[in-house]
DNA sequence: ACATAAACTTAACAATTCGATAACTGGATA
DNA sequence: TATCCAGTTATCGAATTGTTAAGTTTATGT
């Protein structure tokens, strides 16, 4: 099982984290302070790193920039912990390269749901880190913003390839209206849930009609 | 729309709140202490719970643990409300597992869009906890919102789906059909109990007879 | 900066599927 | 045996999605 590294001061906290890390199967190792858990890092290559973002010696974003610079600990996620007035270094704390921020106090479930999520992020960027997606004899190209269908190349529009993309990149998997209009057009959206359909339309009609299945009441999925 | 139960002894906080959050289309209940809002969480399993940490009876924190021992209502979120002298401990508070904390007197422009946050943060990483069921012969997929009996693969309305997911989640535990119309139909339902029987009727047409049990006078239960 | 084309959104209407209800039937229980 | 509860079926209306077209915005090249 992973392996979670918590550099935490305070002992309350590191046991709490510790305790329900391990429940959910997690190997956990801590570290009281920013010396003691750079050390770890360097010399045990933990999966992930929760920090504290203030702690003594080093503090968490100074560790969180030598973890950058260094090639072999690049790639470990990082999540800050932050207490709540210190919201102001989030732009900071970004530049530094953490993956995921956590305000204090924070609920047991969610920081293990924020590790969890962050793993799987880490997981399916690795596997989806080829630019190109093969889907049957679909063909989607990332890279060059290109689709073909069996020989033929297909001209998709931007919001028609961003849709097929998410759809493609998880076939089986249904999509809400919802969830798509979040994650393709954005948070703020305020916009007819019917915009999807017209797009899926497009889809269907350059592409082919039975690759993109609706589920009544719930939304769309790209077929298996 | 979601159903959210609303502990609060005040009345004036109870009403604002149950006022707002039905003008932002959630179906609200509340509950004016804390034995009441027990009781109503047990029984009608709320998607989310608003609580006071001081009232009558039964104190949030209390509320809190014993959701969180219960495995059906364990996956609840939960808003704490404090007021703002009261020096809540922390990390007692995190061990009960609540999802955020509002310091009262808070604006209802806040709490709605804690409301919402926390919808959103528990429906991208919670639901993709848990995808598959499996209960014998039958398996429940509910990314891919497929069922299949054997090698077969089940059609499945939306309602259907609901209906068939949320007896296996728990099989065994018998369902009334008050119960089962408040939870996948809503609170504001206002229709014939037979509704419920003839989806069960379809289900086990779809299905196996023998899959979902009658007991005569109460309600339906999945097999164990 | 302007004109033009392309892309996107919205609205309206059609097609389809789904779900609620009523009414009747059958069986269990007291 | 009478009564109550659940099973069953068909039908109608409502809700959801498909489809088309017109209107609006955005992008692009000159």
């Amino acid at each position: 099982m992973a392996r979670i590294l918590v550099v935490e001061d305070d002992p309350n906290i590191r046991e709490l984290l510790q305790y329900n890390l391990e429940k959910e199967g997690f190997e956990v190792r801590t570290a009281e302070d920013g010396q003691k858990g750079l050390e770890e890092i360097e010399t045990k290559w933990p999966d992930l790193v929760i920090l504290d973002l203030m702690i003594p010696y080093r503090d968490g974003l100074e560790i969180c920039r030598i973890m950058r610079s260094k090639r072999e600990l690049a790639h470990i996620p990082v999540i800050i912990l932050t207490a709540k007035g210190e919201e102001i270094d989030r732009v900071l704390g970004l530049e530094m390269g953490a993956d995921d921020y956590v305000t204090k106090p924070f609920s047991t479930r969610e920081i293990i749901a924020r590790v969890k999520a962050l793993f799987r992020r880490v997981q399916t960027i690795e596997k989806t880190d080829e630019e190109v997606l093969i889907r049957g004899r679909l063909t989607i190209n990332i890279e060059n913003y290109e689709v073909t269908l069996g020989e033929k190349k297909v001209d998709l529009t931007h919001k028609e390839f961003q849709l097929l993309y998410l759809l493609a990149s998880r076939p089986g998997k249904v999509f809400t209206r919802d969830f798509l209009l979040e994650h393709i057009w954005g948070y703020e959206y305020l916009g007819d849930s019917r915009t999807v359909d017209v797009h899926i339309r497009h889809l269907r009609q350059k592409l082919e009609d039975d690759l993109i299945e609706t589920i009544r009441g719930v939304g769309y999925k790209f077929i298996e």
